[in-house]
DNA sequence: TATATGTGAGTGCGCACGCATTGTCAATAG
DNA sequence: CTATTGACAATGCGTGCGCACTCACATATA
């Protein structure tokens, strides 16, 4: 295998790297300088609206980003001074803790995805058609189907 | 506009996410093990060795990336310690410097960059035909014209 | 030339993170 | 029941970054 990118692959990899970035730094911004949040906390946010009654352990809540579960300790201690969770002690498991949303993490949630989800529809998905948007699925379907393969031996 | 993704909408956005940070973790977790440089290292080390005699001035590596001057000063820092960049006053501008390129540099940079690419290329382009990726490119390269056009008033 | 304004690089400070460790509790083995 | 091992959350420490600032120098203006 070539050690150098076709035109082709280099226009492929690259400019998705710079896609990414854009969108990353816009939305990063928008729900700084609106919402006072950083992009980290508004998706755990996020992932806790989904759960059953707001509430997911901070392992999980670490298992399922980017970060380490100190990393998530921290942050759930910054959503916490800003009153969007607060912590329950697990009553099933004396070592575990729960991340709850609050009623203020709630509404500033709700304010904050319509707005992410704006952002993206106008800056991103708008440019494409429906039949693009599927091929750009399947496009990352097979990548994911492959990574899922080869990451279980 | 609505306030919800479209199924086709959310996958091809929220998978774009997880292909991005798939990829860019495989790649910092090889650079890190098998170079001991970060992304953001290796990405500097690339562009100097795209400039002229392997130089840039600090300022001009910060509007490049995603870091500020003072981070880049920093970057810097780290990678003359390391002995792969060392700097050198501008003498066209007193107050510049360089960033430049050691031979250790070269070399380091030349081995990271082919295994790069070839991460790349085994993890990513591999899934694609030359008719896809051209298509990856056209979807690419509409996003970032609107995006020329819209930042520019 | 003399002064004011602008720019490039570097630094003190605060913040967010990972790593290593600790404290607490659960689960398992004897 | 006790001891060992493992798991969850939290914390001390080191590191990398941005922001605000400083210093040195360049550029513009009178």
């Amino acid at each position: 295998m070539s050690t150098k990118f076709t035109a082709i692959e280099g226009f492929a990899w690259g400019k998705l790297l710079n896609v990414h970035a854009s969108m990353m730094r816009q939305l990063e911004e928008m729900l700084q300088t609106q919402y006072h949040i950083s992009h980290g906390e508004f998706e755990v946010l996020l992932r806790l609206s989904w759960a059953s009654e707001g509430r997911m352990r901070i392992r999980e809540l670490a298992e399922t980003s980017v970060l380490t579960p100190s990393g998530m300790s921290r942050l759930v201690d910054r959503l916490v001074r800003s009153g969007l969770t607060r912590r329950e002690n697990a009553p099933e498991d004396g070592r575990g803790a729960y991340a709850v949303l609050t009623q203020s993490g709630q509404e500033r949630l709700i304010e904050a995805e319509a707005s992410n989800i704006a952002l993206v529809k106008q800056r991103f998905l708008s440019l494409y058609n429906e039949e693009e948007l599927k091929q750009l699925g399947a496009f990352w379907r097979r990548f994911l189907e492959q990574e899922a393969n080869t990451t279980n031996r």
